[in-house]
DNA sequence: CGTAGACCCTGCGCGC
DNA sequence: TGCGCGCAGGGTCTAC
């Protein structure tokens, strides 16, 4: 389900909810999503502790406990994350779930089990393999033209590729990559090093004022999008070029086009972006 | 070193 | 109705 939005819409249903809630045991029922899952670690991490605050780090949500610990999850490509009654009947691909002190079940449905969860210390977050190399937040003050021009130095490559590369600017996900390049009127085939500065300064406003829009509206890029109380509803934000091929650019009319770029569907008004 | 492609896995919609 | 194909928000590993 996920790209940055929804993700940082999550953690903002989540946070009236889960905040002073403690975990009473971790369940876990399957034996592996993209990494196997450590039953003995989720358990000394979490069991006991009580959640002190969310946070998030790309597309991971980092959920704070007591005890100097946190749980990082994150959802792939189809992961939900949801707090439902104790009762609730587990669902299919219901792989790990955490039972609360509230009777209730904070649980992730993850058909594709591209997703992860693990528990490590707060403090050794930044050493772990997955959160280390994490380039900068789109939404905070070190995103700017000047930065992504002096990433792109000695790069080669189409400019969608480049934004869409997690160790230079996390959260830009395929949808939002095809949305912000639209917005700026660049080609996503454009090369890297064909981008000049008054360009990356576009890009790079794009990136923010595309994710802070999408965020703004409910996160919902997504038709399967719930959120941490299983909402579903927001539906549709407004995506200018996104799975539009064939329909009219909103700006000058001409027909979208679609080009798979790093094995990924990406769309592109021919009109309005070189 | 950077880059392109394969790969992980399930489900859905489409054309036949 | 059933089958095969292509495609889907993510990240990571390998081969060049």
């Amino acid at each position: 389900m996920p790209e940055l939005p929804e993700i940082e819409v999550l953690r903002l249903s989540l946070l009236p909810l889960l905040p002073g809630r403690s975990v009473v045991r971790s369940l876990v029922r399957s034996l592996a999503l993209r990494q196997p899952l450590d039953r003995r670690g989720l358990s000394h991490h979490l069991e006991g502790r009580t959640v002190t605050g969310l946070r998030r780090r790309a597309k991971y949500l980092l959920i704070d406990l007591s005890g100097g610990s946190t749980l990082v999850v994150h959802l792939g490509m189809s992961g939900q994350l949801t707090l439902v009654a104790g009762q609730a009947p587990v669902e299919r691909h219901e792989h790990v779930a955490f039972e609360l002190d509230s009777g209730q079940r904070l649980r992730l449905v993850d058909p594709r089990r591209f997703g992860m969860v693990f528990a490590a210390e707060t403090d050794r977050l930044g050493d772990h393999p997955s959160l280390a190399h994490l380039g900068v937040e789109p939404l905070g003050s070190e995103l700017s033209g000047a930065y992504l021009a002096a990433r792109a130095r000695g790069r080669r490559g189409p400019v969608k590729n480049y934004l869409m590369d997690g160790r230079i600017v996390v959260g830009v996900g395929n949808i939002y990559a095809s949305e912000s390049l639209w917005r700026a009127g660049v080609h996503p085939k454009r090369s890297v090093g064909r981008v000049a500065p008054a360009t990356w300064d576009r890009l790079a406003e794009a990136v923010r004022a595309v994710l802070g829009q999408a965020i703004a509206e409910g996160g919902t890029t997504l038709a399967d999008f719930t959120d941490g109380g299983g909402n579903a509803g927001y539906f549709q934000v407004s995506l200018a070029v996104y799975g539009r091929e064939g329909g009219p650019c909103p700006s000058c009319e001409r027909p979208i086009k679609r080009v798979v770029l790093g094995g990924r569907s990406t769309f592109y008004c021919p009109g309005c972006q070189h």
